[in-house]
RNA sequence: GUCCCGUUCAUCUAGAGGCCUAGGAUCCCAGCCUUUCACGCUGGUUACAGGGGUUCGACUCCCCUACGGGACGCCA
């Protein structure tokens, strides 16, 4: 059986991370069995759709590398396709013309929520004529006896019983069709095998089935993922910080760790918590998927996105630093090789935006120091230790990093004190207590220009404090 | 309210009746490493929602309760 997949959000808003795991586990399928994904952008509701948010899920899904196969397909230019279908429903009989007016229909809703009972229409126009001349809408005459089963590949069978369903609507009055129609001749005409969705859509499934029926069409298999909820345990929204894919992008996510903490977000293989995308697809299966909702932990995001910022190619590392210091007003080109200051730094940050902060002071002299580094730094004898390894640096022949090593050795020597009396206060000179690296590496990548300057405006501050 | 789904450490999870005095990861804490901060390493605290069954034996199977989520729209 050949695996046919899709990704089928409707374009009210930006690509949120549940949407996206979603697209990852559909996508992820689809390549695991050699089949095809496909990227339907559900946009049947006039009022709600923006081609911008069509946009912004475009851009996340380029981010992400959730490349389909086919597609974007818009289903507002399938609308003949649907009137084709529901034509032929209403010729059959398995659907009507239904004129309620909503005054009607908002009461009996009330009857029935006192009644403690589920709210549901009550099929009043089952046997009425209404002509199609007259404002009216087309429901679907759903079967009243028996029961709708189905296996869900990630939950196990689910069964719900007919009576519990009504006839929904299909067809509004302007003529459009509705959300549970259009799913259903559009994985059917692209030959979806597989539906892979978020467990909000289990309630619409047995619906759905029952159309399939009617229309004497295959039923594909179904799985619906669970919910992704927010760090206080409802559903992930805007309140809980970040929930739009791109946000991660502009805080200094890399898009593979974000794949990876999502996939390991309801999904698991053995105690495997670093997976390629390669990997993934060779491993992930829907049978491996959680039943239970998970909440989003950015902590354990910010590990993985260190791990990945640590064992990427520090290149593309560094290009995807570069514009992170282009925010910060730093023109990378002038100063230190931006792929040496990347090996120089990565395990000290989280996130591209953290390590673009903790390694400014490589390309430019800072405005102030971290007080308390600053405080420990510059006391005592500090003044004269920075004095000395300064004339030190200075009289060096080359500016290389064994050098640099030499001179501050021979000036702990000289002085006769222990190696943190001069690298404490020369370190923090240089950084003004920024995370750096080994004290050679950080002063030659810093320059001997710059080092020498920032010394001397240390030691200019010791003597007008005295 | 009705229906559907779910419930293992704070969080993500392993676990398909004996391998479990419940394993891994993140977080947190302690120690080691160390010229800062990290990384790394070692160790530690913490969980089978509750109650009934079934079974020689239940985290695993069944039922009930509680709690959580979802659906109930001329939204998707």
């Amino acid at each position: 059986m050949t695996v046919e997949t899709r990704f089928a959000p409707s374009p009210t808003g930006y690509l949120h991370v549940g949407g996206a795991r979603t697209a990852l586990f559909s996508w992820l399928y689809a390549r695991r069995y050699g089949g095809r994904f496909v990227l339907r952008i559900e946009d049947t509701d006039h009022e709600r759709s923006t081609e911008e948010s069509v946009n912004a899920i475009l851009e996340g899904m380029t981010w992400l590398g959730l490349e389909y196969d086919e597609g974007p397909l818009y289903q507002t230019r399938r609308f003949d396709r649907y009137d084709e279908v529901i034509e032929q429903l209403l010729e059959r009989g398995l659907a009507y013309r239904c004129n309620c007016p909503k005054e009607r229909l908002d009461a009996l809703r009330e009857q029935l929520l006192a009644a403690k009972q589920k709210p549901r229409y009550d099929g009043h126009c089952r046997d009425c004529t209404v002509s199609a001349d007259e404002p009216h809408v087309i429901r679907f005459r759903n079967p009243v006896d028996g029961e709708v089963v189905f296996d869900d590949l990630i939950r196990g069978p689910i069964r719900v019983a007919n009576t519990e369903l009504d006839d929904l609507i299909i067809r509004r009055s302007d003529g459009s069709p509705t959300y549970n129609l259009t799913v259903v001749v559009d994985d059917h005409d692209m030959g979806i095998s597989h539906v892979i969705r978020g467990d909000d859509h289990i309630n619409n499934t047995p619906r759905q089935i029952n159309l399939y029926r009617a229309l004497g069409w295959d039923v594909p298999r179904f799985a619906h993922v669970p919910m992704i909820l927010g760090e206080d345990g409802s559903r992930l929204s805007k309140r809980h910080g970040a929930v739009s894919v791109m946000q991660y992008k502009e805080q200094g996510y890399l898009p593979e760790a974000l794949l990876n903490y999502l996939v390991r977000l309801g999904w698991s293989h053995g105690d495997q918590e670093i997976f390629s995308l390669d990997e993934m697809i060779e491993l992930f299966d829907l049978e491996a998927v959680n039943r239970a909702p998970s909440t989003f932990n950015t902590a354990k995001l910010d590990w993985l996105n260190q791990q990945y910022l640590m064992h990427s190619e520090p290149a593309r590392v560094a290009h995807l630093l570069s514009p992170h210091l282009g925010d910060l007003g730093i023109d990378p080109a002038e100063g230190p090789d931006l792929v040496e200051v990347v090996k120089a730094q990565r395990e000290r940050a989280a996130s591209l935006v953290e390590l673009a902060r903790i390694s400014a002071f490589y390309y430019r002299d800072f405005d102030s120091y971290d007080e308390k580094a600053a405080k420990k730094a510059f006391k005592g004898e500090a003044g004269q230790a920075l004095a000395a390894v300064r004339e030190r640096l200075a009289a060096l022949a080359d500016w290389e990093r064994e050098l640099i090593h030499q001179a501050v050795s021979d000036t702990v020597e000289a002085l006769g004190v222990g190696f943190g009396k001069v690298a404490m206060p020369l370190r923090v000179a240089v950084t003004g207590g920024s995370p750096s690296p080994d004290l050679d590496l950080t002063l030659w990548l810093v320059g001997r220009e710059a080092t020498l300057r920032r010394i001397d405006r240390v030691i200019e501050h010791i003597r007008s404090n005295r």
